[in-house]
DNA sequence: ACTTGACTAATACGATCGTATGATTTTATA
DNA sequence: TATAAAATCATACGATCGTATTAGTCAAGT
């Protein structure tokens, strides 16, 4: 195994956190170099610059992500049971890269188009979402409603686990980090989605 | 009533704007001013500085939005049915006012300790959402679990949405400020709420 | 041993940042 | 209309930004 612990990767790890503790416009370079014991153009010199920086690091980050979810999105059995499957994974995912959640805020707070790799991963991934959803509706197993509005529910919900992890520190003196929270958030989670989109079978619930 | 485009008014609405837009960083005091037609010296006049601006900006949108919520939740009556009109509350209130959602993404991407104005708020929300589906919980209305977690679940839908409005735009050559396309994916996001809070008659849906 | 290429280091540069300053203009009050 | 207060203005200042420049270090390749 080479040794883990070069200048670019010490700067690669603490761009990483810094971006997403405190975004792109705030940290600066000198920042970085300095908590990575780098000097000050290390960064141009093994990245070409800041933002090229901040692209790799975003993108090392969404990529795997979109293409597991995506992975998730098309293997066979009952649409529901993939859904429920998907957000766990996508919880699990989140949980163990404690800077993702920070950087998907700060692509959905961003105004205007998106970086295209991103576009596209995006694109990608509700296709294959709505997809799975759309099939979930002609088999009878998920509520009719127009699948991007419930893609965009599904996906809510990790998204906002994997951020409330302050929140949830905050309210039950449970610790986020023990992996026993975690399964319960997790499993509260996905209940919660299949619960939410599947067919109820009488109207005991009214509009 | 008094005349509505003073130079404070101007530049309050453009900072309001450019911060939801771009964030506090990458928002420069010339940006807002020169935008604002107005001088360079015209934030620390009137306001003191760029971060007391933030800030009063900031409060300016949470806290109408807390208290509204805070309102609904200790409102009599079924609390899925308050649930449900919260939700639908919060997703018209944060479609009346777009720079609402990605504000508090950044507050939500945020790193460290949250000012103490909207630690307050944030706590009096909670605390009143927790009540309300703890109550119902005691009132057979809603499924059994953490009361905290649930909550979590409620709010992130209406965040999501509110948000989602240029993927909305994306997808289905919907215009997301068409009043009728509001009313769908509202009556969508409550409806999804209540069904994914409710307590499912039989056992029809495996956890 | 010498050279070469990859890397690190120190420093400088121009641009832009938020704010301060003092003059000037506008507004309101007497 | 005279005068005080409020607001606007042009400009300057020091700090910090990202990057360029140039020199120095060190390990392989020959």
């Amino acid at each position: 195994m080479k040794t883990p612990d070069t200048t670019v990767d010490r700067l690669f790890l603490v761009a990483r956190r810094r971006f997403a503790e405190r975004g792109y416009a705030a940290t600066s370079v000198r920042d970085i170099t300095s908590r990575a014991k780098a000097n000050l153009g290390a960064i141009t010199y093994h990245f070409g610059s800041k933002e090229a920086l901040y692209q790799q690091v975003l993108v090392s980050l969404v990529e795997p992500m979109a293409n597991t979810l995506i992975r998730e999105c098309n293997q066979p059995g009952p649409a529901l049971d993939r859904i429920g499957a998907l957000v766990a994974q996508y919880y699990r995912h989140l949980h163990q890269n404690p800077d993702l959640p920070r950087f998907m805020l700060q692509i959905l707070a961003e105004h205007g188009p998106l970086p295209r790799v991103l576009a596209e991963l995006q694109n990608r991934l509700r296709g294959a979402l709505v997809g799975l959803i759309e099939r979930g509706q002609r088999e009878g197993d998920i509520r009719p409603g127009p699948a991007p509005l419930l893609a965009v529910s599904v996906i809510a919900q990790p998204i906002f686990f994997g951020l409330a992890r302050r929140v949830v520190a905050q309210i039950g003196r449970m610790d986020p980090d023990d992996p026993a929270v975690v399964e319960v958030a997790l499993r509260h989670a996905s209940a919660i989605v299949r619960q939410g989109l599947a067919i109820i079978p009488q109207g005991g619930i009214p509009a």
